[in-house]
DNA sequence: CTGAAAGCGCTTACAG
DNA sequence: CTGAAAGCGCTTACAG
């Protein structure tokens, strides 16, 4: 289109210098009244937008950021639509401070380049593990991180994470409010000290403060997703305990075991009751509804990005590590144990 | 950290001149194998990234697109996890054209100054009204563009669009094949020539091609949510006409009123068949699995990248408007109708 | 209060 | 095959 116009431009049509014109669109150095008048008329006139290219390369910050999610396969996202709430409070908290997000899904291949090449101000990385190869990686960029869902043991880093362990403990302390004993748990991938390692944790002290011995083939390690859960359900029923209740660590599995269930002719919650973790949108619209860990996961994404921005800008927040509560939410797929 | 390094430093360790090193870099111009090799190894051992900051200052492409989503409310994204898929399916394709993807959700306030300030080489554009302020002031920038579900009249547009007309038939012609009359819709808001037009118009034909009369009291334009199906049960079931079927031109709609039915005492299948729209990853497993319309959103998302990417390079394809097929995925929410 | 000039890290003709 | 130099659009000391 029109020949893109640049500092110069307006600097020749307001009669002034281009340090003038930037002065006045930064409100650095001083310049008179009528002066920066003169100049926004022409800025506005031409519809001047500068250029965030010719800034940075003096500057040395983009205004850019980029969140970091894992791949589940090669090349494509994870299908849970957790991130994608995730995503949407990054997206919020960042339009404030007009910072624009870039996305970027990795494997264990990614080499990070993209952050110096495209001089990213800043990383929120979702759920790397210590020992992870990524993880690495990332601190040696020695650029500006948030990790979220990442129990790393490095105070130094900023992270936020979800009370995982109150969690596992709150919907388990449900079930044994309503009289079940022989409550199995799905767990996802257990990482030591990871987010479903907190939730089990969580699970371990409700059961101990009510003396129910823990047993190990209540555990099912499946896979966090609807395919994990629905597989599960197999299992479950032919459990040599007589399972009461489940509660699985995130309501995508929740809603796989259900489904499974179902199919095998086991009914929630007349035959079992269910709790999930998340309180996913459309956790309320299933029938029956599910009871489940509720997380505000978009102000999870907000405060991520809060943080970042403080470090990024040296506003020092005092907080490195921020846990963001849970609470239960009681709906129709928990209910009394009835063999009691 | 350590002082970012630049083509400058490699030209200097490698004992070339800046110009050589870019020429490697780049494969342009011509480079003795020697010369090359011996930059590569330079820049292999100082970890050396080009700055996209000052390659976008003289290029004047950003390898920056934006996908660019409306806002529900102000400053949020739409949670329709539908969203998440499309943008997976970007993600991916970019990844494979080493372009960067940019998230951003607009309001009827978005001026945009950011396609001119990042020097984005593209947008792709979710779901516009021909008649809308965004609409305009996109065409105003002048730069490559996708649309996707706009229905934009203009030819010379860059668009893709789901086959919906079609779906609206074919969900149809299922329920009347299944011996329902009295199909209600849910059709989200409807804009003329818009997605839940086309998907209107499908409805009319396969009416039509089997005799049935179209009755205005069948339509219910209620919101594309959960909540507007949930709010959708009541007025069906109080409807005249004893509506046997109900086609919701959503999945999201579908499950909101399969759970308002449920909760005034009708049952889907055996009261009422239910079909939806998109086959969002979840409905099959509903209980009931749920009938529905299938797209697959994440190529909608790859194809238009490719389709974006095409155009700014100058492969021109031929093809400007680009239609993805449906089909009929049959579940637990359809059977015949009882009452025949 | 205002302007001339250097420089950020690249690419691209143009010489040689 | 290789290099010196200009220039992309800004910001930032530094003069005046």
């Amino acid at each position: 289109m029109n020949h893109k116009v640049s500092i110069k431009d307006i600097a020749k049509i307001a009669n002034v210098s281009i340090a003038t014109v930037s002065n006045v669109i930064n409100g650095t150095g001083r310049v008179s009244a009528e002066t920066a008048s003169k100049v926004n008329k022409v800025i506005r006139e031409l519809q001047f937008v500068p250029s965030a290219s010719a800034r940075s390369l003096k500057d040395k910050n983009s205004h850019l950021i980029a969140v970091v999610v894992p791949f589940v396969e090669k090349g494509i996202l994870q299908d849970n639509p957790f991130y994608w709430e995730l995503v949407r409070g990054v997206e919020n908290g960042a339009r404030f401070h007009e910072v624009q997000v870039i996305l970027l899904g990795i494997d264990e291949h990614e080499d990070f380049s993209f952050v110096k090449g495209r001089h990213l101000d800043g990383l929120i990385v979702v759920g790397v593990y210590e020992d992870s190869a990524a993880y690495a990686k990332i601190l040696s960029l020695g650029v500006p991180c948030v990790f979220l869902d990442s129990y790393l043991s490095d105070p130094k880093l900023y992270q936020v994470d979800l009370d995982d362990e109150a969690g596992g403990y709150l919907g388990t302390k449900h079930l044994i409010g309503l009289g079940h004993r022989a409550i199995a748990v799905l767990t996802g991938k257990v990482e030591q000290g990871g987010v479903n390692d907190h939730r089990h944790q969580g699970y371990l002290r409700a059961l101990q403060e009510s003396g129910i011995p823990s047993l190990p083939e209540l555990i099912f390690e499946v896979d966090s997703s609807a395919q994990g859960g629905y597989q599960a359900a197999q299992r479950i029923s032919g459990c040599r305990q007589k399972i009461s209740a489940v509660f699985a660590f995130s309501d995508i599995s929740a809603m796989g075991l259900i489904r499974g269930l179902y199919d095998i002719g086991l009914r929630v919650p007349d035959d079992i009751s269910v709790v999930g973790f998340d309180d996913i949108f459309y956790t309320q619209h299933m029938i029956p509804s599910l009871t489940t860990i509720r997380q505000d996961i978009v102000s999870k994404g907000q405060t991520a990005v809060n943080m970042l921005l403080d470090q990024i800008n040296g506003t020092e927040s005092p907080r490195r590590k921020v846990t963001i509560p849970v609470s239960l939410v009681v709906r129709q797929s928990t209910i009394p144990n009835k063999k009691i």
